[in-house]
RNA sequence: GCCAGAAUAGCUCAGUGGUAGAGCAGCUCACUCGUAAUGAGCAGGUCCUCGGUUCAAGUCCGAGUUCUGGCUCCA
């Protein structure tokens, strides 16, 4: 994924004021860590140092140490900074040779290394401050009197390879945080907070919704009751969605032989991901790990003619893919999971309407999810590939001209696509500002190749077929956990797994109570009744604490004139609301898919 | 997989070598109660697993399992 790119999306052509601060921080957190590296070597004068560099909200050094850091390093580390910070120490360049810059690093293995990676001809740097000096092309500011010492804050140790190669030597890497002022660093430290809330596993395990199982084996999910009453709502739109749009929805086995993966080419490059055979009646079967070659067999179970394509087919399909254990995380990351994938069949001519299509489609559904703060990354030929240039060319036209089309700000990968194809990737934006990568629209030139899929077309020829997988929403589980910490766990009514609870003031009035929770549930909306025995205040706590979107209290008053008292899960309220009205503007509410 | 940290009741956590604790949740009982916790009682543990040190291990050591933060930001 282009993170070059990335940076240069971030600061698009706004105001200048905002590109000009960005670089502020950028230098300013640059410099910090120079002023970290400085602290680090205070404490391990033989420290091996590697590379430090600005990122997104901070900084990290990475070094080689003789021994591991403690959370007490990073505290006699803060306290080295704000010394050196206090010194009001010069950044100072010098453009040194070659020569005298192995000099400099002389015993310093990764600056050599960097050194000599420098193309030649290219300035060599120095930059100093207090007693440090680092190869580095800046920039910086001009002195520590620029850094305030109270708007940082060192976040963590973590083992980072160098040059984030597994087979080089872990390093010892430091993350820190940086900001103009204290008051930055406050807000970031509170939205940091924030997204500590929101955290899926948190809320999962809060709110009842999954959970795993070491014992059963990590990296699969349990969806609990009030989970799948929400998966179950996104399925019902998904798939009535999906036949409105023209797809086609299928259902394919999650096991294959051999035969299938060696054809599509899957044992030889993907194997690694792949869980191991299991041998049945002689034969290797393997778990899949995508849905694509299935859905090539129906396609070539009978001849295809032009008047057939386009066609597009969609499977909610689960599959297993092997994730090294290391890199398993909650929903987002996990092992066994259920795409919702769909495969388009056109012939070239069709190839421009499709694509529009499925990215207009996918678009609509991210809006009816609460998501339009929406990317598009168009990722192009990489230096192994299959395919005719040609092909690719037109593909990657196509691709743009829908990316124009719906007006999406769009980012070039270069190099960064498949081999097989081109592709456009839509990063969605969350209540947090965050950005997950969601949808993926790929082009493929292997499979039908592969499979040998053909079209007849007017002419009588048989032609080969235009592939497109698709993932709108992903996996549901990795969007369900994008979804729980968007929503911060308040879903909009129409995912609530409970839409409303119905509690009475006293034991005497559950029978009204249980009536009205009936009369809901007959009209389609998820209620519950709570008979225990608790206090009303302490059911409404539970209830508002469960994020519940509505609470509807029933007493005296309402069993007579067949009302609710109606509290939302924001705090409203409104006395004395006929039951019918309620639910009237309820089944509003879901229609139109409101948060609340 | 690799580096670092963690694992005690369903949950959140206390317990630094000498008889396993709290709050919440659960269960039982009592209570005629109007918009964020009624009260009392009861029950609940292979202190992740296996091995070691010790008179004695939740606590110290080793191995494993799982989880957490990283391993992309190119001087």
């Amino acid at each position: 994924m282009g993170t070059k790119g990335i940076q240069a999306f971030c600061f698009p052509r706004r105001r200048k004021t905002m590109a000009e601060k960005d670089d502020t921080l950028l230098a300013l957190r640059h410099s910090m860590s120079h002023v970290m590296a400085d602290a680090v070597l205070e404490i391990f004068p033989d420290a091996q140092i590697a590379i430090g560099p600005a990122i997104d909200n901070g900084f990290y050094y990475d070094f080689e140490l003789p021994r591991s850091l403690t959370p007490e390093d990073l505290e006699d580390i803060t306290s080295r900074m704000k010394n050196i910070i206090a010194g009001k120490l010069p950044f100072e360049k010098r453009v040194v040779s070659r020569k005298e810059a192995a000099e400099v690093f002389a015993g310093q293995k990764y600056k050599i290394e960097l050194l000599e990676a420098i193309p030649e001809g290219d300035e060599v740097s120095l930059y100093t401050v207090g007693k440090f000096t680092d190869l580095c092309r800046g920039p910086h500011v001009e002195s520590t009197a620029r850094l305030n010492a109270e708007a940082f804050k060192l976040l963590s140790v973590a083992g980072a390879y160098w040059r984030g190669d597994e087979h080089n030597q872990m390093l010892q890497r430091i993350y820190g945080t940086a900001w103009e002022n204290p008051k930055d660093l406050r807000l970031y430290l509170q939205h940091l907070e924030e997204v500590e809330k929101r955290d899926h596993r948190k809320l999962g395990r809060e709110l009842d919704l999954f959970s795993t199982h070491e014992e059963a084996g990590p990296g699969l999910i349990y969806w609990h009751p009030k989970g799948a009453r929400i998966r179950l709502a996104i399925e019902d739109y998904w798939r009535k969605r999906h036949y409105e749009g023209g797809y086609e929805q299928l259902y394919t086995p999650h096991v294959g032989k051999s035969w299938l993966w060696e054809t599509s080419g899957h044992l030889g490059f993907y194997n690694e991901n792949m869980y191991a055979p299991m041998e049945v009646d002689k034969s290797d079967y393997y778990i899949k790990p995508m849905n694509c070659p299935f859905h090539i067999l129906i396609y070539k179970n009978s001849m295809k003619s032009y008047r057939d394509l386009p066609l597009r087919w969609a499977e909610l399909g689960t599959v297993y893919r092997y994730e090294r254990s290391g890199v398993l995380h909650g929903l987002l990351r996990v092992r066994g999971f259920t795409q919702d994938d769909a495969h388009l069949f056109c012939t070239p001519e069709q190839m421009e309407e499709e694509i529009l299509g499925v990215l207009r489609f996918s678009l609509s559904i991210w809006k009816d999810f609460g998501f339009s703060d929406i990317k598009a990354y168009l990722a192009t030929k990489p230096e192994k590939s299959v395919g005719s240039q040609e092909d690719w060319d037109r593909a990657i036209q196509s691709l743009k001209k829908a990316i124009d089309a719906e007006g999406l700000t769009y980012e070039m990968d270069e190099g960064g696509g498949a081999f097989y194809g081109p592709k456009i990737d839509l990063k969605i934006k969350d209540a947090l500002g965050r950005e997950w990568q969601m949808t993926t629209i790929q082009f493929d030139f292997n499979l039908p190749e592969r499979f040998d899929m053909t079209f007849v077309d007017h002419d009588g020829k048989e032609k080969r077929p235009l592939m497109i997988h698709r993932a709108l929403l992903g996996s549901l589980e990795r969007f369900f956990g994008v979804l729980v910490e968007h929503y911060g766990g308040a879903f909009p009514v129409w995912l609530s797994p409970v839409q409303a609870v119905v509690i009475p003031v006293a034991p005497a009035f559950e029978g009204y109570a249980a009536q009205v929770a009936d009369a809901l549930k007959t009209a389609g909306i998820r209620a519950e009744k709570d008979l225990t025995d608790n206090r009303m205040n302490a059911k409404i706590r539970n209830a508002q604490n469960e994020k519940i979107p509505y609470m509807l209290v029933v007493g005296e008053r309402e069993e007579q004139e067949s009302s609710v008292s109606l509290r939302k899960r924001n705090g409203d309220r409104e006395n004395g609301v006929p039951l019918q009205n309620f639910i009237d503007s309820v089944k509003e509410v879901i229609a139109r898919k409101e948060l609340l």
